[in-house]
DNA sequence: AGAATCCATCGATGCATGTCAATCGGTAAG
DNA sequence: CTTACCGATTGACATGCATCGATGGATTCT
């Protein structure tokens, strides 16, 4: 992208340009935490795998694909969850997770950069 | 979201799920890095702020919007221009920004989301 | 009852990040 | 030339975050 013509100003002189924000403050704080959730590329595999299955997946069909330690995927699944991207339901000693609507649209939104 | 059905395993049972991905390692590397640059309150009101604008915004048209002080801004201004998101000019002793291609497509499907 | 398995939690550790005061380089005005 | 101003950089500090080993609660198998 080429420089675009810059206007021109001497010292001192006011600020003039008027700022317009289409985001209002509490917008920007929810979005960014959000954000903060799948800003990881961890947290991205794990959604995605999460979205591509159909059906809730085991925790121990999941640990298998990561390098990380179980304590560790443990943890992310529970961001995930507290972001409201996943859900969670226990069956026996087994904990199944699931990608929820909101995790579905916004791993959809984040696929369409770049 | 009501729970779906969980399948039935028995301990020890071999873990079976066909576990698919539909983004590669080194995608999920890169979308964390530019969803990072954006997962921040500061810096997704200035890239509102630099996309709202139709022509550059000086930087001192900029700060006093803020509650943080220059170098913070200007901090977190460099770091949208590493992830490619704004671009920069010098004027004189001004500094003027605005918002690349790439970083306008990127607020836009942030905003998509909620 | 006792052993084994799954998974969440805790505590510790090292690294990344947001913030600000102080400073510096560069430019314009006097 | 000196002063004043703009904005980037530096250094310091506190906080947040990713990671792992160890542990604990819950459940199932023997």
């Amino acid at each position: 992208m080429e420089t675009p013509t810059l206007p021109i100003r001497h010292k001192n002189e006011a600020c003039c340009a008027v700022v317009e924000c289409s985001l209002s403050e509490p917008r920007t704080v929810s979005l960014a935490e959000r954000l903060k959730a799948v800003a990881d590329p961890t947290r991205l595999r794990l959604l995605d795998m999460l979205t591509q299955q159909a059906d809730p997946l085991c925790v121990c069909d999941i640990t298998p694909h990561f390098e990380q330690n179980q304590p560790t995927i443990s943890h992310h699944l529970k961001l995930l969850r507290d972001a409201g991207l996943v859900d969670t339901d226990k069956r026996g000693i087994w904990a199944y997770y699931w990608a929820t609507e909101s995790g579905r649209k916004t791993l959809s939104a984040v696929k369409t950069l770049e």
